[in-house]
RNA sequence: CGGGGUGUGGCGCAGUUUGGUAGCGCGCCUGCUUUGGGAGCAGGAGGUCCCCGGUUCAAAUCCGGGCACCCCGACCA
């Protein structure tokens, strides 16, 4: 392709609301175009390394045994009813009305469709298992899109499915697809670290998350080098510190004037946060919620979600709190009523704790669960910190922001169920397909790949996902010879089935390095009246600083030898 | 959905406080010169100043109401 008929126009400066490095230089290397918030076009560039991208998961899907598919971006809603999700899931799933009054929804993820599509075709045992995937467009309206390709609201993903007839199969079919996940991610040119994820929206019995840590990361994850646990915060657990061990002593109010924050209560009587329990307030639905934590932890609204079997928590506004006998500020589970109370197992198990008299400007000293108060539930609802012991070994944990590239879900019979998704055993028995689903955001993992690899010029692209392999610089092309020398090796190459971008732009030599840079092609190669005065060509590498100077004829055979590289995809 | 910010030519911005009919840099077009790290000179094109309404002799500027986009939080396979 010659640079002067590609259509992408590169800009010295980035648009003012691009933020992310990564996404910054896709921008400005004319990559792709936003046309709304978290909505793309991808321009030729980067539709070249969309391509790239996908046609390595095909690879690894297909060597795992995935049969490719193609689904429905819109889907009826009765689907969806079925489930249950067109009532549980919010304003993210997009809803439109078609001719007639039929209701439609916009994919947003495609268990219910494949659930369907194994229902209309598998009856028995023999047609298990079965695994297949697309790379189709989703689309979530999500409240908040942000960090350029990372949260986008219409994307692209690699979505799959297995169908088992058992525990046993859907146990392969993950670790196959968890092995397959990492050749993925190491072939685009990131090391991901899996953690242990909640199953969310999709319900199921378990789940793996594949995430690349990147300070612009909107997930927090807990890692300990020690032994190896990992977690999303989510769901992170840690060895909680020994409660005391002093004798209970007797309840006594005392006055703590404006001190509503467990700082200002700790400060105001002069003890440490850990001896004061906190009290935070939720809504799930129409349950009010009243969880409690030791002073010095938060609370961890995943793990209170799942411990009241909510599938939504929202902080409780002011006026919810009337009619509970709560005094925001100055909380307890001491004297409220109609209300769920949650206590953290360390509160529970702690001593003499500080806390709210529910009377403004008072709190008690003393507390002690059981004889002051109870609990709905007693659990585990603290959230893991950075530095929190790891849970399995005790050493102190070190917390990430990270990007979910990809996830893999035990679904078992979530949706095969409410479907009547079902096959006849070896006994002609009647059983429900066992699923798992497994994704991967094709842009996502591209913005991802963006952020990780640049410098202060451009994108270095991996030569696996590279728009190009190589970036063919002209210089003094308006010298005869080296015009020929440039079009001839340019020539030279495309027999040799390289990917070559020839730069024969009228540009000064500063504009062509510097786009060169800006675009991240692996190799750049450079024809000018210097080097055809050596019968040469200079080749530097994108990564590098060095160049040298390779004889014109070598250059093809160079590359042609380069090609036996095992990640590279295309002909160097 | 709460808090904050921004909407002026393709991109980056000034002008808004104190109303007077739009400007700078980059990019783009033409010509000449230049030519290994974002050239110089000369000439030129390009803007419903986000939208609607109001105030005023006069609105990018003041007032009201929308919308869009960005950041923080909430939310989130």
């Amino acid at each position: 392709m010659r640079r002067s008929q590609l259509f992408a126009e590169t800009l010295r400066q980035a648009p003012a609301d691009a933020d992310a490095p990564g996404y910054q230089f896709l921008l400005r290397g004319g990559f792709v175009q936003p046309l709304a918030a978290g909505i793309f076009t991808y321009l030729p560039l980067g539709m070249r390394v969309k391509e790239k991208v996908e046609r390595i998961m095909r690879e690894e899907m297909n060597a795992i045994g995935g049969q490719e598919v193609v689904m429905p971006v819109v889907h009826p809603a009765e689907l969806w009813q079925e489930t249950g999700r067109w009532y549980s899931i919010g304003p993210e799933l997009a809803r439109f009305t078609a001719r007639g009054d039929r209701q439609m929804v916009l994919a947003m993820t495609h268990e219910e469709v494949i659930a369907d599509l194994l229902r209309r075709q598998v009856q028995s045992y023999r047609q298990l298992p079965i695994m297949l995937y697309q790379i189709q467009t989703k689309f979530r309206d999500e409240p908040r899109a942000r960090g350029g390709m990372i949260r986008a609201r219409e994307f692209t993903m690699k979505d799959a499915y297995s169908a088992d007839a058992g525990e046993e199969g859907l146990d392969r079919s993950y670790r196959d697809q968890y092995e397959a996940y990492f050749r993925i991610f190491r072939r685009a040119g990131i090391e991901p670290v899996v953690v242990g994820a909640d199953v969310g929206i999709m319900g199921g019995s378990g789940a793996d998350e594949f995430m690349a840590i990147l300070p612009i990361g909107e997930d927090q994850i807990l890692l300990c080098e020690a032994c190896g646990y990992a977690a999303n915060r989510q769901i992170a657990t840690f060895r909680k510190p020994q409660p005391g061990a002093e004798q209970q002593a007797s309840l006594e109010e005392v006055a703590t004037p404006d001190a509503a924050t467990i700082a200002e209560l700790a400060a105001f009587l002069g003890i440490p946060e850990s001896e004061t329990a906190k009290a935070t307030f939720f809504m799930a639905g129409d349950r009010f919620i009243f969880a409690v934590v030791r002073g010095d932890m938060e609370v961890n609204e995943t793990k209170l979600a799942n411990a009241v079997g909510a599938a939504d928590l929202r902080p409780a506004r002011p006026e919810e709190l009337a009619g509970t006998g709560i005094v925001a500020g100055y909380a307890s589970p001491i004297g409220v009523h109609g209300v769920t109370v949650v206590v953290d197992d360390l509160v529970a198990a702690s001593p003499n704790l500080v806390a709210g008299a529910n009377r403004e400007g008072y709190h008690l000293r003393n507390t002690n669960y059981g004889r002051d108060y109870t609990a709905d539930i007693v659990t585990d609802i603290a959230s893991a910190y950075a530095g929190a012991p790891c849970p399995r070994c005790g050493e102190p944990m070190r917390m990430e922001r990270a990007v979910e590239v990809g996830n893999i879900f035990k679904l078992g019979t979530r949706f095969t169920e409410p479907l009547g998704v079902t096959f006849l055993d070896e006994e002609g028995r009647e059983k429900p397909i066992i699923m798992g689903s497994y994704g991967i955001g094709v842009d996502r993992l591209i913005g991802v790949v963006a952020e990780v690899h640049h410098d202060e010029k451009g994108l270095i692209w991996p030569e696996s996902i590279a728009p190009f392999q190589v970036y063919l610089v002209g210089l003094d092309l308006d010298d005869e010879a080296v015009l020929a020398a440039a079009d001839t090796l340019y020539t030279q190459l495309q027999a040799r089935r390289v990917e070559v971008l020839y730069d024969d732009r009228h540009e000064r030599a500063g504009v062509k390095f510097n786009d060169a840079d800006l675009l991240g092609i692996p190799l750049r190669i450079t024809v000018s009246r210097r080097t055809v005065a050596q019968a040469a060509a200079e080749v530097k590498r994108r990564s590098e600083t060095a160049t040298r100077l390779v004889p014109l004829e070598e250059v093809d055979e160079m590359l042609a030898a380069h090609a036996e590289a095992p990640v590279t995809v295309g002909n160097i």
